[in-house]
DNA sequence: TCACAAGGTTGATGTGAATCAATCCCCCTT
DNA sequence: AAGGGGGATTGATTCACATCAACCTTGTGA
C-alpha cells in the first residue's frame, strides 16, 4: 500500500533551508540533506567537495541536456527546478517528472550511455555537475555514498511505479489531488509552506505529467476550488484542505 | 525519441540459451550476458560464485516478496517468470511490469528498507538471491560489478519512463502492440521465437499493466487478429506483420 | 499606456474505453 | 468422460475525458 503523497520517496526529515549564499562545496552546502552526500559522515563529506566538477547555469526553458546526448555526468539541483520529458516520433510530449533543489538528473543516461529524456529548466536554474567516473571511483572508497547513491536511484524507481499506478489505475481528480499533495510534501521538505506554493509549470505540462489534457486540468483545478479543498489562482495554490485531497486521491468517495 | 520496443532496455546482444541444466554458480550460468554478471572479465567472474547466498524456487502465484517485507537482497531470475505490482488500499492494483530470466528484481527496496511492491511468480519459477551487503562490497572491488549493477538501476529507470509514455500518452490499441513488440524482443533475447510465443500472464494483468480494463484488451487482440497483424489463441501469440504493429505504436495510422 | 501573445478558463459536443452482462472455451479435477 | 471453474470473448450501454471553440487574464515590451 502506497499513500498517496509518496509518489516521491523521501529519505529525510524535514530540513528549512536557509538562503545563505553561493558556496560551492558539498560540506558547506544547505542541500546536503536532500542530496547526494546525505548519510555521509563529517570525515568523508570533505571528500566530496572533489566531486562536483562544476557548477552550471541553465536558463528558463532551456535544456540541460536532451535524448541522445551522451552520458558524461549526473546533476545535483542547486536552485530552480526542471521538468524531464519523453518524445514520440510524432511529437507526442510524456512529462516523466518534475524536479526541484537537491534532486539528482541523469541518471537515465548510465544503462545506454545516452540520455534516454530530455531535461529543461521551468525557471532560471543552476546544478552541480558531477563526473560519473568520479563518482563510480569515489563510490569504491566514500563508506555510504555508494549506498546513497543506490538508495537515490531507488526511489527513482518507486516514485516511477507510483506514477505508474496514477497513470494506470487513478481517475483524473484522483491524480491532481496526488499531484498537489506530492507538490505540498516536497515543498515542505525544502523548508517552504506545506499549503501554499507557487507551480513553475504550466497546465499542458500537469496534464502531460498526469496524462491528462490541459483542459481537464484546469477544470478539475476549478472544480476543487468550488468544494473548498483548494484556492488556485493560477499558478499560485493554497490547499485548504489537505485531509479531503487525500480522501479523494484513496477512493474517490467510494465510487467505482 | 524512444522505439516501441525500447520498452525495456536491452543491454546486450541476443543470446541463445541452451538447456544444459542447473549450473548454480554464474561463473557456469548460461544467462550471465543477460544478468547481473555481464562485462565483467573473466578473471573476477568466478568471484562473483559468492554473490549467490541460496537460490529461491518460488511456486506460481506465490510471491518473492511483499510490499512491506524488510529489503535484504536482490534477485537474479534463473527460471520463469515474474509480476511485480503496487496496490491502493481500496484494492486497486497496478501491475509496474513483467519479468523475465535474467532479470534482476528487489530494486524497489534499497531506498528504504523496505520493499514497496509485491512480487509475484508467473509459473514455478527459481531465483538467485543476491545478498545485498554482499553486492555493495564486491561492487567496491571487482572492475564492472558496480558499473554493471548501476546499468541495471538505470535501465530499470528508462523502463519505467517508456511505460509512463505508453500510460500517459497512447491509445489502448498503441499500448498492446507496444507490449507485443516488447515481449517479442525480450523471448527473442532469451533465443525464442520472435514471432510465436506463449504469454504467462491473464488479460486482467496484461490490462492492470496497460491502463487498461481485460475486455479491451480482448477486443484489442481481436481487432489485431482481424486486421491479420497477429494470430491469438488464447494465450499463445504468432506475430504475422511486426511491421504492422510497430507503425500502430508510432502514429495510430496517423490519427491525432 | 496600450497591445499583443501566451497561458488559463469555461462551455458544448464527441468518442474511446469502462461498465454491465451474457455466453463460450479450455483446462483441471474427479 | 463429465462436471466445474477460471479465464476469455463479445455485445449493449454508459460515462469520463478529449476535442473543438470561444473568451478571459496576466505579464511583457514597444
Amino acid at each position: 500500500m502506497i499513500p498517496s503523497e509518496s509518489v516521491y520517496c523521501q529519505m529525510k526529515a524535514p530540513a528549512p533551508v536557509t538562503p545563505t549564499g553561493l558556496k560551492k562545496a558539498c560540506s558547506q552546502c544547505n542541500l546536503f540533506e536532500l542530496c547526494l552526500p546525505f548519510g555521509i559522515s563529517d570525515s568523508d563529506i570533505v571528500r566530496l567537495d572533489e566531486l562536483v566538477a562544476a557548477q552550471r547555469k541553465v536558463k528558463r526553458q532551456q535544456p540541460l541536456y536532451r535524448t541522445g546526448d551522451p552520458f558524461e555526468a549526473i546533476y545535483a539541483i542547486r536552485t530552480g527546478s526542471f521538468k524531464s520529458d519523453v518524445l514520440l516520433e510524432d511529437g507526442r510530449e510524456q512529462v516523466t517528472g518534475f524536479q526541484m533543489t537537491g534532486e539528482i538528473l541523469g541518471l537515465d543516461g548510465i544503462g545506454t550511455g545516452l540520455h534516454s529524456c530530455n531535461v529543461i529548466a521551468l525557471e532560471d536554474s543552476e546544478v552541480c555537475v558531477i563526473s560519473y567516473p568520479k563518482l563510480e571511483e569515489l563510490a569504491r572508497v566514500i563508506e555510504g555514498l555508494q549506498h546513497q547513491f543506490h538508495k537515490v536511484m531507488s526511489c527513482e524507481i518507486v516514485r516511477d511505479h507510483s506514477v505508474m499506478m496514477l497513470l494506470g489505475s487513478m481517475r483524473a481528480e484522483e491524480r491532481l489531488a496526488a499531484f498537489l499533495l506530492n507538490m505540498s510534501q516536497r515543498f515542505t521538505a525544502r523548508g517552504f509552506s506545506p499549503t501554499e506554493f507557487h507551480l513553475r509549470m504550466t497546465r499542458e505540462e500537469i496534464g502531460s505529467y498526469l496524462g491528462l489534457k490541459l483542459e481537464t486540468v484546469s477544470r478539475a483545478f476549478s472544480h476543487f476550488q468550488e468544494e473548498g479543498l483548494i484556492a488556485v489562482q493560477q499558478k499560485h495554490i493554497r490547499i485548504l484542505d489537505g485531509e479531503g485531497l487525500k480522501k479523494l486521491v484513496q477512493h474517490q468517495a467510494g465510487t467505482r
